[in-house]
DNA sequence: TTAATATATTCGAATATTCTAATATATATG
DNA sequence: CATATATATTAGAATATTCGAATATATTAA
């Protein structure tokens, strides 16, 4: 079956299924550029580790690096991505309230 | 700190990132109620399997469940999903087809 | 009440993701 | 060129996700 596009789809989704990256999309929402040192003071990361998560996101294709010197500079590929971004994020606080309510109402 | 947010964020994105809940979405993309049996049609998936990952959505407040005799109709809970999964889609597309040119360019 | 149907849950093996430590690469500076 | 700096990659252990098989639960029909 055409099930490739479910797959690609996942794969792209999964950038955004991680908390480290969730954060690191946050600090980029500027749409501006942040070296990797800077993001590195930012989340108080291992250097390693934060490459990762930014190698994960380029290889995806949601952020673009541009060498500056002996620095990389990162930023997202595409505003769409913060658009869905805080989409998410509201349906997420409504699910939230929803849920202390009927905890509310289970309680009384 | 105050990352629970990003951890919250980055639970309600895992709906997203397998593949065959992403069909899953797809399916339910009409807003309107589908039964299980109707989705393992649909799918081809195995009883479990399909329960798991309607589960998954279910328990992170992504779809909602309704009995209807001893069926079980699920629907999106919300719209947005979809236009969040809709606007992820067009990012892919527009990456696919940068990568496209990029590959047509080396070769050239 | 018993049997059948529809769905959910549990368990454990297979696979995928994440992290840290070590190493590699690319650029700049003396 | 040799050294320092910024970032990337690799390797492997720890953890999380996924799947199928077996079992459990809820509803309806006989």
């Amino acid at each position: 079956m055409g099930d490739d596009i479910y797959q690609l789809h996942a794969e792209m989704c999964k950038v955004f299924s991680n908390p480290i990256r969730i954060k690191l999309l946050n600090l980029l929402r500027d749409g501006k550029e942040h070296s990797v040192s800077e993001l590195q003071k930012a989340t108080g990361l291992g250097q390693a580790n934060l490459s990762q998560h930014l190698g994960i996101m380029r290889h995806k294709g949601a952020v673009l690096p541009k060498r500056k010197g002996r620095q990389i500079l990162y930023r997202i590929s595409d505003k769409k991505i913060i658009v869905a971004f805080d989409i998410i994020r509201s349906v997420l606080s409504k699910n939230l309230k929803s849920r202390q309510r009927m905890l509310k109402n289970e309680v009384l």
